[in-house]
RNA sequence: GGGCGGUUGGCGCAACUGGUUAGCGCGCUUGAUUUACAUUCAAGAGGUUACAGGUUCAACUCCUGUACCGCCCACCA
C-alpha cells in the first residue's frame, strides 16, 4: 500500500488568512507622527479588467514591497482603486447593450450613464476580488474608483486651474479619430503598427488642355500628373498637388491648375520643400483635412480644409457619388472608377504603417476636428528637471532616457472625447451670448464642414469668448448677460486627465496627504511610461509642487514562451487564476518573481510555475519534520542564551551564518529592486542549505536542545524572509510554529546580525562538504552501493584539518555512508587504492574489484591535464612582470596561492596514478 | 530614420563597479525507497560567453564595427 504523500494544500489556507488579515486590519494605514510613511500607489486597473500576468508580476511585485517596508516597521500604505476607462467601459456596455439589440442612442445619454454605473456596481470589483486571492495588502478602506464625486471634483478643479493659467485651449486639428469608438484619441492611445499596403499611382489631369480628363475618348489620357498616395479614397478631399521646387520635371506645372478626377474639381499644383523628390512620382496629393502633414502644409499656404467623412468613417456628402460607402469601401470603388477611366497607372505593395485605436484595434482616420488640448510646454519643464536631477530615478536605468526623449519633444494632448462615460467637461456655454457673437460655433461640425484655413488654428479664443464659462458646477445664469439659456460641452475628458492626479486625488483629507504624499516607488509596465508616469510627474509638480514618487520601477512584459504578448485574441494566456487554483498563489507568486529579472520581459509557460510549487512543499515538509521533533518549550527559548554559552557545534554556527548572510543579501536585492535575485537566495538558502545539508547533519543530534533551538530558530527567521514572497504559508506555518506569536505580516523583519557572520566557519564546514562530496563521488565511480561496507581513510599533515575531520566524523561517515573511517597524520600508500584531494587532504578508500581501471585511468589523466594547464597559464601570469606590476597586491597573491595547490593537486594526483599500475 | 534591449551548455535565464575554476532552473545520464518531502536525495555529462577588431597585466563584463532576434519613438505621398 502507498501512503498518500504529503503534500502542501493551498487552498485551505488562502482564503483563511486573507480573511484573518482583512479582519484584523492589517492593511490598514494611518497617520502615525512616530514613523516614517511608505506609500505606494496601485496603477488603477480599469473597471472593466481580469487579472492577466502582467497584472499579477506587477502587483505581486508592489505588495513584496509593501510587506517589506511594512515589517521594516514602516507606516505603510498601499492605495487602491480602478480606473474608470473611459472607451473600454463603454465599449463593454455598449456590447451588452446590442445584445438587446440597443445602441446607446436609443437610451439617450443619462439613461446610458445609468447602465453603466450599474454595471460598474455589478462586475466593477472583479479585479479587486481577484488581487485579494493574489495576497495583495493594500488598504481596502480607501478604495478609490476615479469618477468617485470627490475624485471628480479634483479632475474638474484641476481642469479649471489649468485653464486660468491658460493651458486649455481649443483648436481644429487633424486629430486620431477612431470611426468606430467615434471619438478623438491622444498620440499615445493610437499606435503605429506595421501593416501590408499599397501604393496607388492615380493621374490627374491638367486643366484646359482637355475638357474634362475623365471623359477622354479611347482611353487616352491628356498630359497629367502622376501622384502616389496609400489611401485613394482620400482624393475627395484633395485640395491641391504639391511639388518640391527643385523638381525639373514638374516646374513646368507650377502654379497651373489640375482637374481632380472622379470629384471633377480643379485645384493647383503648388511648391514646398517638404516633398521628397524620390519618393513615388515626387508629386503629392494633398489632403489638408485627412493628413496631419497636408494639414500643415494646407496652412502654409492657405487651401481648403474639405472634410470627406462622417464620424463613423463613411464618406459624407462631400464625397459625390461615394456618399455614404465605407472608407474602405470607398476606396475599392474609387480604384474600379479610376481603372474605368484609365486614369490609375499602377498598384505597388507597399508596407506602411499607420494608427490603431488602442482600445479596439481599429485603424485610425486622420481627422480634422475641432478638440480641447492642453499645451504640454509648460508643464513638462519641471518635470524634465526632476529625472534630470535624479529627484526621481529609473529603475533600470535605461528608461530615464526613453522618459526624457519624449517629455523633451512633447506635443500638445488632446483631451476631449466623444464618448458619454467620463468626465464632462466642466464647461458651458450661454446661447444667448454665442448669438450675438456669430463668430464663435462651438458646437462641432459633424465632419461636413469644408474650411478655410483662417478656422484652424483659434488657439485661445473660447477663453476670451464671453459666451463660454468654465465651471466646477453648472451655472445658473450667465455671468456676462444673465441669460439662463445655458448648456454644458458634451466632450468627456481623456481617461488618463484623470488618472494623472492618482498619486494625490486618492487621499481624502490633508493630513492623510501630508503623511503620504509624495510616494515611495511607482511599479509599472514599460507601456505606461508616457500614458501615465510621464504625466503624474507633470500633474505632480504642477498641482501639488513636490513630484509625486522618487523612484520608478519598469518591470518587463509579461510574453508566452514564443515571446509574443499574452493576449486573448491570440489564445495563448497562461490565466493566473488558473495557476492559483493548481499550484496555489504563493507558487504562482514565486515563481513569476524568482523568473523576471530586473526589467527584462518575462517568457512564460505554466511548467515555470512548478518551481514554485515544489519549494512551496519543499517548506511545508521541512517545517513539518521539525516540528514534530522538536520540543515544544523551545520556540520559547532565546537564542542568544545558547550562543552565550557558546553551545553552538560548527554545523550550528554554520547555518546561522548562512541565513545572516542570506538576510544581508535579501535585504540588498530588495533595496536594489532585484527581486529575482532575492528570491533566488532564499530558495537557494533552505532548500540547498538548510533542507540537504544542515537538516540531514540535525537529524544526529535530533535530542540535543540546542540543535532543536536552532532548526526552530531558522526556521522561524527564514519564514519571515519569505513572507513578502509568499505571504499564505508563511502566515500558516508561522501560526503553526508558535500560535500565540500573533501574525506574520505584522511581525519584524529579521535584523541583521553581523557578527554571526563567520567566514572561517563557512569554509570549514565547505570542506567538510567537499570531502562528503568527494567519498559519494568515489562510491559512485566504484560502483559501491550503500548498502555495500565501505572503509575509508583521511590523511592530513595538517594537525587543524585532522581535528576538524576528528570532530566531524560521525557527520561524514553518515552523510558518505561510511562503515569506518580513520583519519591518520602520514600518507601510506595502499596498493589498489581510490584517492582524490579535498583541500590538504588525502581522502583514500580502498578499490573494489567492480572499477573500470582503463576508464578511470582516462579520467585521472584528464584531471591531471587539466590542472597542469591551469598551473601553465597561472605560472605565465607570475612570470608576466606588467601582471605582478599593475595588478592589485591580492589578485597577484591569490594566484601565486592558486599555483601552490596546483602543484599539490598535481602531485597526488601523479601519486595517485601510480599507486593503480 | 532615431533610440533601446538581447545573442552565454539541449531549452529558459544569471554573473554588481573588468580579477582565481562562468552560476541557476528545466531537461538529460546513472544510482538511491533505512525517508519530512519522488513536488525527494546523490553523482555525472554538457559552454574556447554570436562574429571581427580594439583597450588592458587581465574582457562574459569596457570601446568600435558586423550579423541575427525583439521592442519603442518618429516618418512614410
Amino acid at each position: 500500500m502507498s501512503e498518500t504523500p504529503t503534500c502542501y494544500n493551498p487552498k485551505e489556507t488562502e482564503e483563511k488568512w486573507y480573511k484573518f488579515w482583512e479582519e484584523n486590519n492589517y492593511f490598514k494605514a494611518k497617520v502615525n507622527p512616530d514613523k516614517k510613511s511608505f506609500t505606494i500607489v496601485i496603477p488603477p486597473p480599469n473597471v472593466t479588467g481580469i487579472l492577466h500576468m502582467g497584472h499579477a508580476l506587477n502587483n505581486t511585485i508592489q505588495d513584496i514591497l509593501i510587506r517589506y517596508q511594512r515589517m521594516r516597521g514602516k507606516e505603510v500604505l498601499w492605495m487602491p482603486g480602478t480606473d474608470h476607462a473611459g472607451i473600454a467601459t463603454q465599449n463593454v456596455v455598449e456590447k451588452n447593450l446590442a445584445k438587446e439589440g440597443l445602441g446607446r442612442h436609443d437610451l439617450g445619454r443619462e439613461k446610458f450613464i445609468e447602465r453603466v454605473w450599474v454595471w460598474k456596481e455589478q462586475y466593477g470589483s472583479t479585479i479587486i476580488r481577484q488581487l485579494k486571492k493574489l495576497g495583495a495588502s493594500c488598504d481596502w478602506s480607501r478604495t478609490r474608483f476615479t469618477m468617485d464625486e470627490e475624485y471628480s471634483k479634483a479632475v474638474k478643479e484641476v481642469f479649471i486651474k489649468l485653464w486660468d493659467k491658460g493651458l486649455i485651449y481649443q483648436d481644429n486639428k487633424v486629430i486620431n479619430w477612431c470611426p468606430r469608438c467615434q471619438t478623438a484619441l491622444s498620440d499615445e492611445e493610437a499606435p503605429h503598427k506595421d501593416m501590408e499596403g499599397s501604393l496607388y499611382y492615380i493621374k490627374y489631369p491638367l486643366k484646359g488642355l482637355s475638357p474634362s480628363g475623365d471623359e477622354s475618348p479611347q482611353g487616352t489620357v491628356p498630359e497629367h500628373v502622376v501622384v502616389a498616395t496609400t489611401r485613394p479614397e482620400t482624393m475627395l478631399g484633395d485640395t491641391a498637388v504639391v511639388v518640391n521646387p527643385k523638381d525639373k520635371r514638374y516646374k513646368k506645372y507650377i502654379g497651373k491648375t489640375l482637374i481632380l478626377p472622379l470629384a471633377n474639381r480643379e485645384i493647383k499644383i503648388i511648391a514646398d520643400e517638404m516633398v521628397d523628390m524620390k519618393f513615388g512620382t515626387g508629386a503629392v496629393k494633398v489632403t489638408p483635412a485627412h493628413d496631419p502633414n497636408d494639414y500643415i502644409l494646407g496652412k502654409k499656404h492657405s487651401l481648403e480644409f474639405i472634410n470627406v467623412m462622417h464620424p463613423d468613417g463613411r464618406i459624407n456628402n462631400l464625397g459625390g457619388d461615394y456618399k455614404d460607402m465605407d472608407r474602405f469601401e470607398a476606396r475599392q470603388a474609387i480604384i474600379k472608377d479610376l481603372k474605368e477611366r484609365n486614369l490609375l497607372e499602377k498598384i505597388e505593395p507597399h508596407p506602411l504603417s499607420a494608427g490603431h485605436c488602442y482600445r479596439c484595434h481599429t485603424i485610425i482616420e486622420p481627422y480634422l476636428s475641432k478638440q480641447w488640448f492642453v499645451k504640454m510646454g509648460p508643464l513638462a519643464k519641471p518635470a524634465l528637471e526632476a529625472v534630470k536631477n535624479g529627484t526621481i530615478k529609473f529603475h533600470p536605468r535605461r528608461w530615464t532616457k526613453v522618459y526624457l526623449n519624449w517629455m523633451e519633444n512633447i506635443q500638445d494632448w488632446c483631451i476631449s472625447r466623444q464618448i458619454w462615460w467620463g468626465h464632462r467637461l466642466p464647461l458651458y456655454y450661454c446661447r444667448k451670448c454665442q448669438q450675438d457673437n456669430s463668430h464663435c460655433d462651438p458646437e462641432r461640425s459633424e465632419g461636413e464642414a469644408i474650411l478655410s484655413s483662417k478656422d484652424c488654428f483659434v488657439a485661445g479664443a473660447p477663453r476670451n469668448d464671453k459666451s463660454v464659462i468654465v465651471s466646477c458646477i453648472k451655472p445658473e445664469k450667465c455671468p456676462n448677460c444673465g441669460s439662463t439659456d445655458i448648456y454644458q460641452d458634451e466632450d468627456v475628458l481623456d481617461t488618463w486627465f484623470s488618472s494623472w492626479l492618482w498619486p494625490f486625488a486618492t487621499f481624502r483629507n490633508q493630513e492623510d496627504l501630508k503623511y503620504f504624499y509624495p510616494t515611495a516607488v511607482l511599479v509599472t509596465a514599460p507601456e505606461i511610461i508616457f500614458f501615465w508616469v510621464a504625466r503624474m510627474v507633470m500633474a505632480g509638480y504642477e498641482f501639488m509642487g513636490k513630484e509625486p514618487f522618487s523612484d520608478v520601477y519598469i518591470h518587463g512584459t509579461v510574453r508566452d514562451i514564443e515571446g509574443k504578448k499574452m493576449s486573448k485574441s491570440l489564445g495563448n494566456v497562461i490565466d493566473p487564476l488558473d495557476i492559483i487554483a493548481e499550484y496555489g498563489t504563493d507558487a504562482l507568486r514565486f515563481s513569476l518573481i524568482s523568473i523576471t529579472a530586473q526589467g527584462q520581459d518575462v517568457f512564460l509557460s505554466k511548467e515555470r510555475f512548478e518551481q514554485g510549487r515544489n519549494f512551496s512543499n519543499k517548506i511545508w515538509n521541512a517545517t513539518r519534520f521539525i516540528l514534530s521533533n522538536i520540543d515544544p518549550e523551545v520556540t520559547k527559548t532565546d537564542l542568544c542564551v545558547i550562543f552565550k554559552n557558546s553551545e553552538l557545534g560548527i554545523f550550528e554556527r554554520w547555518i546561522l551564518s548562512r541565513f545572516y548572510n542570506t538576510l544581508k543579501q535579501v535585504n540588498k536585492n530588495l533595496e536594489a529592486y532585484k527581486f529575482n535575485e532575492a528570491a533566488n537566495i532564499l530558495y537557494s538558502f533552505f532548500w540547498h542549505e538548510f533542507c540537504d545539508w544542515y537538516l540531514e547533519l540535525a537529524k544526529l543530534t535530533i535530542q540535543k536542545k540546542t540543535t532543536q533551538i536552532v532548526l526552530y530558530k531558522v526556521l522561524e527567521k527564514f519564514l519571515r524572509l519569505a513572507h513578502p514572497f509568499m505571504p499564505f504559508i508563511t502566515e500558516e506555518l508561522w501560526y503553526q510554529t508558535n500560535p500565540e506569536h500573533g501574525s506574520i505580516m505584522i511581525s519584524s523583519w529579521p535584523h541583521l546580525q553581523e557578527n554571526m557572520i563567520d567566514k572561517k566557519v563557512e569554509q570549514k564546514v565547505e570542506t567538510i562538504f567537499n570531502l562528503v562530496a568527494v567519498l559519494r563521488n568515489m562510491r559512485a565511480e566504484l560502483e559501491i552501493l550503500p548498502q555495500d561496507p565501505i572503509k575509508a581513510k583521511i590523511f592530513s599533515t595538517v594537525k587543524q584539518e585532522r581535528l576538524l575531520a576528528e570532530e566531524v566524523k560521525p557527520y561524514i561517515m553518515r552523510l558518505a555512508r561510511l562503515d569506518q573511517l580513520d583519519i591518520e597524520e602520514k600518507y601510506a600508500h595502499i596498493s589498489g587504492e581510490f584517492t582524490a584531494i579535498v583541500e590538504k587532504m588525502h581522502v583514500v578508500i580502498p578499490l573494489t574489484g567492480v572499477l573500470d581501471i582503463a576508464s578511470y585511468r582516462n579520467k585521472l589523466g584528464q584531471k591531471i591535464k587539466k590542472a597542469e594547464n591551469d598551473l601553465n597559464s597561472k605560472e605565465a601570469m607570475i612570470r608576466n612582470e606588467q601582471f605582478v606590476k599593475k595588478a592589485p597586491v591580492e589578485v597577484v597573491e591569490k594566484e601565486r596561492q592558486r599555483i601552490i595547490e596546483l602543484k599539490e593537486t598535481i602531485h597526488k594526483l601523479k601519486a595517485v596514478e601510480d599507486g593503480i599500475r
